[in-house]
DNA sequence: TAAACTAGACCAACCGGTCGGTTTTAAAGA
DNA sequence: TCTTTAAAACCGACCGGTTGGTCTAGTTTA
């Protein structure tokens, strides 16, 4: 086993030395690897994992086949660990660290969402979403993306339940509210929202589902009297 | 142009001679598109159209390249002629047929869905839906997948309102109701739930998602008053 | 000097697509 | 009914290009 959890084949002691670079340069092999991975996430997300190309990645990091084969046993472990570093910032910054914050998650959910619409760039809509991208191309043939696909959606779904039922009991969730429900909405709506909006480009539609989940969302406040 | 709307390269005598067959039997040149088609959906909703191996068709549908040329012009007429056949059959069952004669709407629209969930096959959980796996795959890259799809989601969404605005009509629903909303989160919510179900393979997180949609389609009901 | 890293020529396998040639079919002619 | 004929249908070897991956040699770093 000369893997480690990230399926590279970075060794202990070049984990040590980029350790010990204490002005944020990275050294040589970590700046290879870094650029490996950008370029790695962008080629999928452009293309998908089977069809994306490795030398357009090695173009774009500016890099050759001998250092990415040093640093990857192969595409497999390189697209990985790609997604890895780069889905789970974005969830970080999107959904976890709003909701584990938020009095009111019914609107800061709300608000999730519509970021998403409202301030999405150009690749967003014309891509889709990378974790929805990569779990309907890979989870059917690769147990390993699945498996780290699967266990973003849970993180993903017990931020929100989380969220959720601290508004149970600060009072701005309803009592008897279905929490689990209401995530498992939030989630399968969210999604089918951005993948339908890549191929109908239709932005009414978009904020139609939009309209109607937030309609959903308040009916599970509290009655106002 | 020597192709027709199917994108195929059938000439119309070919045609005149299988409208001709009135006991239903194909003739030979029909039967192997029509194989070539079967074994294209099947291999495209295993891998992708990117990834789909012209010889795995082949292989599948007993035929040989020269006959897959004389039939077609290139794997982009093939797949497109595959998806046009395939989806379309599958929407007018699972949904435009039951939509065009329902006199309770929102209970059968409820019960499409749960039709997909409770009596799916073992292809729609490993594999998802084909229409959103094309979407996500093929919409970034090619126009003409691309607006089949998007036209699918269009039949789609106004076969929703139009059984939803006869529900307002006969009084199955709601007066106030925004059929526009219920009908974009529902197709939402369901492209959503089918996509996320074959990562996670949770079908708690299914079964929570539709109940959640069930529920706020039962507040789109006229008051029982 | 040993280890980490980079370089790029090279490889077999597979890709979609082409093409010259053969077989099947059905209508026309006698 | 038998023969002729041309198009439709089919066949599979072959093509250039690309793929992910290997390997040996050389460079940089600690």
């Amino acid at each position: 086993m000369s893997q480690n959890l990230n399926g590279d084949r970075a060794h202990s002691a070049a984990l040590k030395k980029s350790a010990k670079e204490a002005d944020g340069r990275l050294a040589r092999g970590d700046k290879t690897r870094a650029a490996l991975l950008d370029a790695a996430f962008d080629e999928i997300y452009e293309h998908g994992f089977q069809s994306a190309s490795l030398a357009n990645i090695l173009r774009a990091a500016d890099c050759t086949k001998g250092s990415l084969y040093h640093h990857f046993p192969d595409k497999h472990a390189l697209g990985l660990a790609a997604a890895r570093a780069n889905i789970g910032d974005h969830f970080q910054r999107m959904w976890f660290t709003p909701l584990t914050t938020t009095e009111d998650p019914l609107t800061d959910i709300a608000n999730c969402i519509q970021q998403y619409i409202d301030n999405g760039d150009e690749r967003l809509f014309r891509l889709g979403c990378p974790l929805q991208n990569l779990s309907q191309e890979m989870s059917p043939i690769d147990e390993e993306f699945r498996l780290f696909l699967a266990e973003t959606f849970a993180n993903w779904r017990s931020a929100l339940t989380s969220a959720l039922s601290r508004g149970v009991d600060n009072g701005t969730v309803c009592q008897t509210a279905n929490i689990n429900q209401i995530a498992a909405l939030v989630i399968a709506s969210h999604q089918g929202n951005i993948g339908t909006l890549k191929a109908t480009r239709d932005f009414s539609l978009a904020h139609d589902a939009m309209a109607a989940l937030f309609s959903y969302l308040n009916t599970q406040r509290p009655a106002s009297t």
